[in-house]
DNA sequence: CACATAAAAATTGTCAACAATTTTTGCGAA
DNA sequence: TTCGCAAAAATTGTTGACAATTTTTATGTG
């Protein structure tokens, strides 16, 4: 994970079963549809049922595991409307996030990207084509989406959507053939970021999240 | 309150109280940045801390409270650069739910729409030219994000960032002079979904959010 | 054998007490 | 008086037990 928690990390039994029970719901571990039992998790975990509910709550927020009163919760199963869904809103924020992005990224911040993508393309030459799976992808939205200096922002996206996102990302990476027209957008989105144009970088972010999502119609539609 | 809570909706001492403070933190009665102590609260309500706490993680997470590890949980203050954050993601967001809306409403849908401008129209020239306060806009807005239709949206909207706007709407409620341009500016929108015009709903409903944080900006800054 | 019903087991919801940490208070010395 | 430090009070973090509800299981009847 290129992510980096937040400084004031908290450092509770509820903070902590919280981070793990997300990883393991986002990577698999725990599967979607699975319950989640109290009495079992708190034994498997060796805490307490207290600091447990509390986790559950807060992974209920992020839409992780769906509450049912007095019936348990259970880990959330994506279906395809509903990640049609998230791409939707990923498509408005990731779009604002760019244009905001455009104005306020620094030089240094354009270097960076840059030599991301640079990184990529050596990777791409060497293996012989396969953009560096989804993880590199989202760290390239990572980094526009943080360097839009929108905290609300910033937060809606990388610490409530995005585990979502991944979650449904580990079942289903990018496909080759989505791979380098993805990298060559992000090209593209850099392009527009240096010359700090709003309008453009928006547009091109949205246009990116829109073929991913078509791109994940088709692929589901056909299996 | 013209919301309808969810139809399974909890009736869980947790759930209950959820909804309680959420509303005290939303009108005032529980002033920005007060502390929510869990002992006074606890007696207060006449409930034990553990669901208590449980409300006051989602309520975290609904960031209507702040929490310090080790130092307790108060109601968030939301200054200017926070209420700004708020409206660029209200742009990117219900701008989107516009053009869905206009892809997904009814003609029914509409009607209402209709209606209701109609009566806010009567209203207008009952009283000499104000708008019904925040209370009418924050209705029209409603009705448009859920005839968007998409789920996860509404739900972000309605259940996680109006409750941030309400809070900040009851202490700064729509000036009269912003109150007709608004009028209008929603009046426009109708005739956009009206003609299914997914493009134009969008940029009418995001310019209508620009002028109204514009309109912030200046009121704030005058003061 | 199928089905309904009732007892039993398991799970969620709630509580009150204990532990750990932070804040406040009060005392003494420079 | 003011600053620093230690004791005390208050608050948050955590636990295990009890109550309410749901699910499972067993049993008897048609």
């Amino acid at each position: 994970m290129s992510e980096s928690e937040n400084a004031t990390t908290e450092n509770t039994l509820a903070s902590n079963i919280t981070r793990t029970l997300r990883d393991a719901i986002v990577c698999g571990d725990l599967a979607p549809g699975s319950k989640l039992s109290e009495p079992k998790l708190s034994k498997e975990y060796n805490i307490s049922r207290g600091p447990l509910r509390e986790a559950m709550r807060r992974l209920e927020s992020m839409k992780l595991v769906k509450y049912v009163p007095h019936g348990g919760a259970r880990v959330i199963t994506l279906d395809l409307p509903q990640v049609i869904e998230i791409y939707h809103i990923r498509e408005a924020l990731e779009g604002k996030a760019a244009a905001l992005a455009a104005k306020n990224i620094t030089d240094e911040g354009i270097e960076n990207l840059k030599r991301l993508l640079k990184i990529a393309e050596e990777h791409m030459a060497a293996t012989g084509g396969a953009y560096i799976q989804a993880d590199a992808d989202i760290d390239f939205h990572y980094r526009v989406i943080q360097a839009s200096n929108n905290q609300m922002l910033i937060h809606t996206l990388c610490e409530e959507l995005y585990y979502l996102v991944r979650m449904y990302r580990y079942k289903s990476s990018l496909q080759p053939s989505r791979s380098l027209q993805a990298f060559k957008e992000h090209q593209h989105l850099v392009l527009a970021l240096e010359q700090r144009d709003e309008q453009l970088a928006e547009l091109i972010m949205r246009k990116h999240i829109v073929r991913a999502r078509e791109n994940i119609e088709q692929q589901l539609l056909n299996s």
